[in-house]
DNA sequence: CCAATAAGGTCAATATACTTGTCCTATAGG
DNA sequence: CCTATAGGACAAGTATATTGACCTTATTGG
């Protein structure tokens, strides 16, 4: 159990990580809103691109959620000529998921503000705090 | 606009953000669900913890939800005992919260799990990349 | 003293994102 | 042929949040 004072910081800590992370998804927030989608859908086109042709069943290990709560906005991107879905010719039981140009360009332009941000900040940072950085996120995400 | 090896490396750094506040919330989460409480009444705690005697106004600004979202989740609180709402001499209007025994030990025990999450890490990073880590933070945070 | 403002409470309607549970189709592969 | 895998869909329920409207009580300024 730290002591007090470290406690303190640590407490201070959280907060960077609260703060932090709620300021880094109000701007592509704001942007989804105004074409009526939510954070869901960002996160399912960013992982699409990131993962091209990825699977369904992939792409719900990776959100953690149930194929229930995917299965809607996932529809509603496809009715929006976001997302393209098609069998691979090897197993017609698999649904790789894809971006249409217009999925990839609001792809773009939703993670590209977060892209800026994190860009000018690492920057400002410099080298040395970034890479401190990434060993502690790395850390907390798991993939020590 | 950054190049694309470079956005590729920030694009890293969007994924370690978005796993590593995930990885943050869940043991909390966990904790929560046992009580039937959830993660507004989390927040609820920890920022009263943090500041004794404040009011609803300034808990809604630092939450940034509405006073209706706050109703529910803080009546609860009340009710179970962990939270207490008590009129000041010098403003009739005001209401200060605060917690009961019964509260802090919940919050001890919810942010208990995150302090020592985060101290492990911090201490096995070293305070170099802590300070690169805290850098980043605030400047994400809006607080440069 | 009275009007305006501030702090807070509450009811209603709505959205959305997620859950568990169940049942269904189609394909793959031994 | 039989079973496992991949995916889709419907239902019911919950949590978290919103906007809008209306209410009380208390403070404050002219």
């Amino acid at each position: 159990m730290p002591d007090l004072n470290r406690q303190a910081e640590l407490r201070t800590a959280i907060e960077l990580l609260y703060f932090g992370y709620r300021a880094f998804t109000t701007h592509p927030d704001r942007i989804l809103e105004q074409r009526g989608l939510s954070r869901v859908h960002h996160r399912i086109l960013y992982f699409v691109a990131r993962n091209p042709e990825i699977a369904i069943n992939a792409l719900l290990k990776i959100l953690g959620v149930t194929k229930q709560s995917l299965n809607a906005p996932l529809r509603q991107l496809q009715q929006m000529k976001l997302v393209t879905v098609r069998a691979p010719e090897h197993d017609g039981r698999i649904k790789q998921l894809g971006l249409t140009p217009d999925g990839e360009k609001l792809e773009q332009q939703l993670t590209g503000t977060q892209v800026k941000q994190l860009d000018a900040i690492l920057r400002a940072a410099g080298p040395r705090a970034e890479a401190g950085w990434r060993t502690v996120m790395d850390a907390l995400a798991g993939r020590e």
